[in-house]
Order: C-alpha cells, then structure tokens, then sequence
RNA sequence: UGCCCCAUGGUGUAAUGGUAGCACACCAGAUUUUGGUUCUGUUUGUCAAGGUUCGAGUCCUUGUGGGGCAACCA
C-alpha cells in the first residue's frame, strides 16, 4: 500500500487526521469489526473489513474483532470459525482475542439497571402488536404505553424478574424512556431487553433476556473504548439513540462514522438472499465459486491481495453506489498476472497432424514460466507429431482478421514452431475432426531462421503426453444487472441456467497433474485457474476458472 | 406526505471558494512468439433554478431525483 504525497484522504480519514491533530483520545485510534455469526461473509463485508483494518493500521491504531451475537435464535459458533478464517485469510490481525457481545451482557445489564434508576428506562407488559401500535408512522406521533410512569421500584424489580425467569417469553420487555413523539422513529422509546428462553452459542442457560442491537452494539463499542465506530448508511438514524444512551449513560463517547456499503452487480448480496440460493440447491454451498462470499472467491482462485486491492479501488463515500463486476476482474487479473506460471491446456481438443514430423519422435521444448517474472524460471514441454489445439482455433472459413489456423494459413505454435495448413477431415456431421500441418523445421522457438512471420500463435499441446482433467468455467450468476432491484419480480427468476460448465475431456501439458489444491495458473491465452480445493483428487485435479483474460477477439467478432 | 442521508463522464472516486483530475470501462494506435501484458492518445461529467462572491462542483435558498427509517433482527 504505497501512499503517494498525492493521494488524497477520504472522509473518514480527514474525520481522523482532525481527531488526531486536536488530541481526541490522546490521538489514539481504535477500531472494530463486528460481525454477527449467523452466516458467512461476503465480498460487501471484505470492504468493511479492509476499511476498519487499513484505517486503524494507517493511523497506528488497532482493530478488534467482536461478535455481535446478541440474538442466540439466529447464532452459531460455526459461523464464527468461519468468520475468523476469512478476515485472517484477507490477511488481517485483530488486537488480542476475538470478543463477544456476549462477554459484555453482566456489564450491560448493569447498565440498564443504571438507567431504570435515572428514570430512563422502564418495563413494558404490553405485547409487540400493542407496542407497535402506539409506535405512531413516520408521520403521526406516537402514543405512550401505561406502564410508562411506573416506579423506579417497580421497574428495578421486575427487571430483576426478568432476568431471573419470572415472565413467559414475549410477557415484558424493557424500554427506553426518550420522547413517543420524535421524528426520529427510533427514538420512540425503544426496546433495550426481551426476553428469549433460549441457549446462547456461548453462554448457555445463563440468561433468558437478551439486550437489543441498539442496547448492545454502541455500548460495547464504549466498553472496548473504540474511538471510531464504523458501519454502514442505514445505521444513521440509529445514532441519536447511539449518542443519548452515552450521554444518560455517562460512557466513553465512541463516535459513530456512517459510510455506503459496496454492492455488485451480477449478484446479491444479502445473508437471506444467498442463503436461499444454498438451500435450494441453486449453487453447490457457501463456497460455490459463482458466490460473492469471501470462502467462494478464494475457492475460485481470488488472492487476498486482489481482494485488498478491490477494496481500496472501490473508495470510501456516503453515496449509494453499483460497482461494476469487472472491476474485481481487473484486480484479479492484475495481481495474477504478476504471479501466475503460464502453462498450456486445451479446453476443447482438436487433433492436429504434423505429417512431415517423424512418427515416435518426442522431443523437449524450453518455455518460460511467467513472461512478466523472469525469476520464474523455464520448463521442458514435451512436442510430438501428434497435438491438441483448441477447437475455436481453426476455422473451415475464416474472415480476413482471423490469425489462427485455416486454409491456407500459417501460425505459431507458442514456444514450438511455426505450422502451415495441409488438409483437415469432418465427420458426417460436418465437423472438423483432424486437421494436418507441415511444421516448418527451421522455426523453432528462439532459434527460428525461417524468416516467416506468423500473425497468430497458439496454446497447444503433445497428444502423447498430455493429461485429462476437468475444468470448470463460470459465468454470472445471474442475467440481470440487478436482480433484486425489481419490485413485482422474485430474484430467482434472473438466475443465469449457463453460469457453470463443465468440460470433463480437457488436455493439459503433464506437469499439472501434480497441481495441489489452491495452485494457480493461467492457461495460455484462456484464462486465470485454480486447482479445487472440494473435487479435485490426488493426480486428477478439476481446475476452477478463476477469470479470463482480456478477450478483444471476442469482442470483435460480437461486432 | 414527517425525519435523516446522498447527488461530479458508462461505473466508481478526487478537487476543502481559484485550470474539473484519477481508476475501471470504452474507442484508436504502437509493441508483442498469449488477440494477454505494457505504452500512447481520444471521447464522455458538476441534477435544476435562483442567490452570495472578482470568482461556485464547492457556500445559501427552493425544487427535482435516489436511498434509509414505523422487527421483541443486526
């Protein structure tokens, strides 16, 4: 992360450079992230990850990492190991321990008790539907509940009563005591505490009340003393109440900075949403690669560092916005370019003959590794009389701007030699099952005396020696650029039925059978790939298509 | 018909009263044994109307458009 002189500061970061030059918290900056442990993270949480951890490190603060499971109903600790996993694989430290909302519920309830004693808070013995009645519209004001002016007395003892089990679930709830008539719906005396007869993820049986969002979340962010608590636009009318329960609370005042989520198109975002495509079966877990989640990126051969880089490129504003999907491509082609070896594959075979090859013969060609890396080193390709290239790079009829083989023609193979068309043959069908080429023996890759300049080259590679694998290509999830944006129309009708393809017959060059799981590579003019971490078996890995390459051909020919 | 937030090229994001810049995308060209990479160049923008000012994307007013808020969810 090179910050040049130039760069200019997002809002956050002149919020945080005014704090730090007027000695706020003695220039001390402390951020966290809190997840809720009810799902798995996607790419919108990789932003706020990457916001909270980069702000706090650039200014020499620290970042926690705190559940927010304050809703036992909803929480596991599966999604917590989870969570964990995706913020390290990212490539960031949280200061000390993970902490829990949890830890804090004792303090919390003290605080509560605090506020029944000032007045501030009271039991309600209403029922939701009667509460949410007397909530008034954004329009009209609200009413107040009749157990608003109970006694301090009262209030603390059944507080109490609550705690300890004396109520059916849903019988009573504690409430903040601010003003029913407030603009601010959220400000209408909300609820603190409900209670909830079920077991916490962490503390068991303990409790059967349980603090609300708005009792929790700013008051652990006091306890914690972050000074700078950031979250997302919908969160701003939250922050009155945010602000008044430090106040009556007389706490450490945590400022809360509100900032526009990251959404994509192509995709959905939402926990719910992408819950929904898991359990219908649409894509194959959390981690199928055409999901946006944070485990699917990496299992489609994502690296953090593009992930990272992703996440500075976006920027951070107020303003609502769409970022276009090619975006993340470009950060991923870009990082990948730089690091992955180059190695030949065919996804779709078409047999070629070289037919003034000598039969039998094999001899070991040198290619380089990675042409952007020259520490990459070369490798030994095996070429013969018989090869594979790619279906799409012959054609029986080609127009002019085609470089590949065709009548006629002659082209490159890539480290090899240079080909000229001889002949091909069709099946019944019409087609083209064989093609024949002279090579030229004077062409050889780095020694070519031929003088012959050919226009195109191609991935090929030796029939003899090549491996079968199974490789997988992605597309879009979904048709629609926004699918959940449609009011009268269900997201699930703009699934994309062709965002995965299977090609099981593929032929790559024999050093890839002893791929490991996780290992990148490009496929000479195809793609970025990644070896599959769930299907992939010792000797026969399946290969992920992570993105493909910049494809101006095919934009071309789309003319 | 309440409150809060937002409005700069196609998409994002800068300019903090003084030349509207950057990235991605797009288009054109150069290089290339990947139609990749790299390099060069072009096109495209301040929501509207008033006001303040020598000067407004920026400040003020009023509109318009978009988003959020009425869960015992977070």
């Amino acid at each position: 992360m090179s910050e040049t002189a130039e760069k200019s500061l997002n809002f956050i970061e002149q919020i945080i450079e005014e704090d730090v030059k007027n000695g706020k918290h003695g220039a001390r900056i402390h951020t966290r992230f809190p997840p809720e442990p009810n799902g798995f993270l996607h790419i919108g949480h990789a932003k706020a990850i990457y916001v909270n951890f980069t702000l706090a490190k650039k200014y020499g603060g620290v970042t926690n990492l705190r559940f927010d499971d304050t809703n036992p109903v909803k929480e596991d600790t599966k999604y917590v190991n989870a969570i964990k996993r995706d913020i390290e694989w990212m490539g960031f430290e949280w200061t000390g321990e993970p902490l829990y909302t949890s830890d804090y519920f004792e303090q919390l309830y003290g605080f509560a008790v605090d506020l029944i004693k000032k007045g501030c808070a009271y039991v309600d013995d209403q029922s939701p539907d009667e509460i949410a009645a007397q909530k008034g519209t954004p329009t009209e004001p609200g009413s107040h509940s009749p157990f608003r002016d109970r006694s301090i007395e009262e209030n603390l003892e059944l507080f109490e009563g609550m705690r300890n089990g004396e109520f059916e679930e849903g019988a009573r709830v504690l409430r903040a005591k601010i003003d029913m008539s407030h603009s601010n719906m959220h400000m209408r005396d909300p609820l603190m505490y409900r209670i909830k007869k079920v077991t916490h993820h962490r503390t068991g049986d303990d409790w059967c009340i349980y603090p609300m969002y708005d009792f929790a979340h700013g008051q652990s962010d006091s306890i914690e003393e972050i000074t700078h608590s950031l979250c997302s636009l919908e969160f701003e009318n939250h922050r009155p109440l945010y602000n008044w329960f430090i106040e009556k609370l007389e706490i450490f005042p945590t400022r809360q900075i509100e900032f526009a989520r990251l959404n994509l198109n192509y995709t959905v975002m939402s926990k719910r949403k992408l819950l929904r495509l898991v359990e219908d079966g649409v894509v194959d877990g959390w981690d199928d690669p055409r999901l946006p989640t944070i485990s699917a990126l990496r299992r489609r051969g994502y690296t953090p560092e593009s992930i990272r880089d992703f996440a500075e490129r976006v920027g951070l504003a107020k303003r609502n916005n769409i970022i276009d999907i090619g975006l993340l491509e470009f950060s991923i082609r870009d990082h990948l370019n730089k690091i992955a070896p180059r190695v030949m594959a065919v996804l779709r075979p078409l047999k070629v003959v070289v037919t003034n090859y000598p039969e039998g013969k094999t001899e070991y060609l040198t290619t380089e590794n990675n042409p952007e890396d020259e520490s990459a080193g070369t490798r030994e390709l095996p070429f013969g009389r018989e090869l594979f290239i790619e279906q799409a790079d012959f054609m029986e009829d080609a127009p002019k701007k085609f470089f590949r083989l065709a009548p006629g023609k002659v082209v490159r193979l890539k480290s090899a030699y240079i080909i000229e068309y001889v002949d091909h043959k069709k099946d019944a069908a019409g087609n083209v099952t064989e093609v024949h080429v002279k090579y030229l023996e004077d062409s050889r890759s780095g020694q070519d005396t031929s003088g012959i300049k050919a226009k195109g080259t191609l991935h090929w590679v030796s029939a003899e020696h090549a491996k079968d694998a199974e490789v997988r290509l992605y597309d879009r999830l979904f048709k629609d650029e926004a699918p959940d944006s449609h009011k009268d129309r269900d997201f699930m009708e703009f699934i994309n039925e062709d965002s995965l393809e299977i090609i099981t017959n593929a032929k790559v060059e024999p050093s890839l059978v002893e791929a490991k799981s996780g290992d990148r590579f490009q496929f000479q003019r195809l793609g970025y790939f990644c070896v599959d971490s769930k299907y992939s078996t010792d000797g026969k890995p399946v290969f992920n298509r992570t993105v493909t390459l910049k494809d101006t051909w095919a934009k071309q020919k789309g003319k």
